[in-house]
DNA sequence: CTTGGAATGTCAACAAGGCTGACGTATTCT
DNA sequence: AGAATACGTCAGCCTTGTTGACATTCCAAG
């Protein structure tokens, strides 16, 4: 079972670059979890998020805070239901995603790179397979891009 | 990029099962890293596991101390270098060692018979490029089995 | 129109598990 | 003899998770 280290030791590599970004920042890996989905996921409300990420509202009401009162984050009453908070990135917020994206993602492609196409095939699969259920539905939701990426592939 | 979510997902899936087993026990996943070490590595001194944990030993001391406490661990004086404490899992410890190791486990396999064989190559290619430099010296150390584990493939 | 429930925010308190800094004690190496 | 190594420990701090309680606003159904 040399699967379970090599993700343990993989999943280490993936978080290290941001969290080195993140630290200048003074953020935390919390604050890159909701960057990251607000950016996929522009408009998203508050209790889609909560479920996405899987922590309690209160958790994840303290991180937003810091994210709005530093500018990064906006938060819009809805229109229909003006229960609702819409959540989008500001101007900032939106170049400190690309500055941990791009770190995140040159690890990533030079993984894929170095594997090559069938390898990534490989891992996408079985990472999907290891998936929870429900958490799987995020996943293939997330899938249809509303061009929000910047072509990373 | 879609990897970059399906880390994220999968690791969730990843430590799910092991981490309600850990709450029964009153441990975290602090303690199962520490466990799962020293089942793969035993004998191991506390600085070696410091540098494949990459925590400081503070973080560590406190829980090898409550696993020692538990009786879950053993600490030995070294012979050869009497500073040294050479680590081992009790009898208890490894009960619980392989229990954590077939929830983990169960998912993992049920991702690769679903996946494929050919995935899994993929797979565990693309997590090996993904780990950091120093990481992987570890991890390929590990490789060198020791007939410790059960067979699990 | 009232009422229940959904969506959100917030206060307080607590725990795990990281971290730094500072010391102390064996033990080994030079 | 003195420096360096391996380990343990005390104290304090931070992030990020938790539970519980309570308030507000709004939608929807009876």
């Amino acid at each position: 079972m040399k699967g379970i280290e090599a993700m343990f030791f993989a999943y280490r590599g993936f978080t290290q670059d941001p969290d080195r970004i993140l630290a200048q920042h003074g953020y935390g890996r919390a604050h890159h979890r909701a960057i990251h989905f607000i950016h996929r996921w522009p408009g998203t409300t508050v209790s889609n998020l909560l479920s996405i990420l899987g922590v309690t509202k209160q958790s994840l009401n303290r991180v937003l805070r810091a994210l709005i009162e530093d500018g990064m984050v906006e938060s819009a009453k809805g229109t229909v239901d003006k229960r609702e908070r819409h959540l989008t990135l500001t101007e900032a917020g939106s170049a400190l995603e690309a500055e941990l994206s791009e770190a995140q993602s040159a690890r990533v492609q030079a993984a894929y790179a170095s594997a090559g196409p069938e390898a990534v095939a490989g891992f996408e699969l079985v990472l999907e397979a290891m998936m929870d259920r429900d958490l799987f539905g995020h996943y293939t939701r997330l899938g249809d891009d509303r061009g929000t990426d910047r072509g990373e592939t």
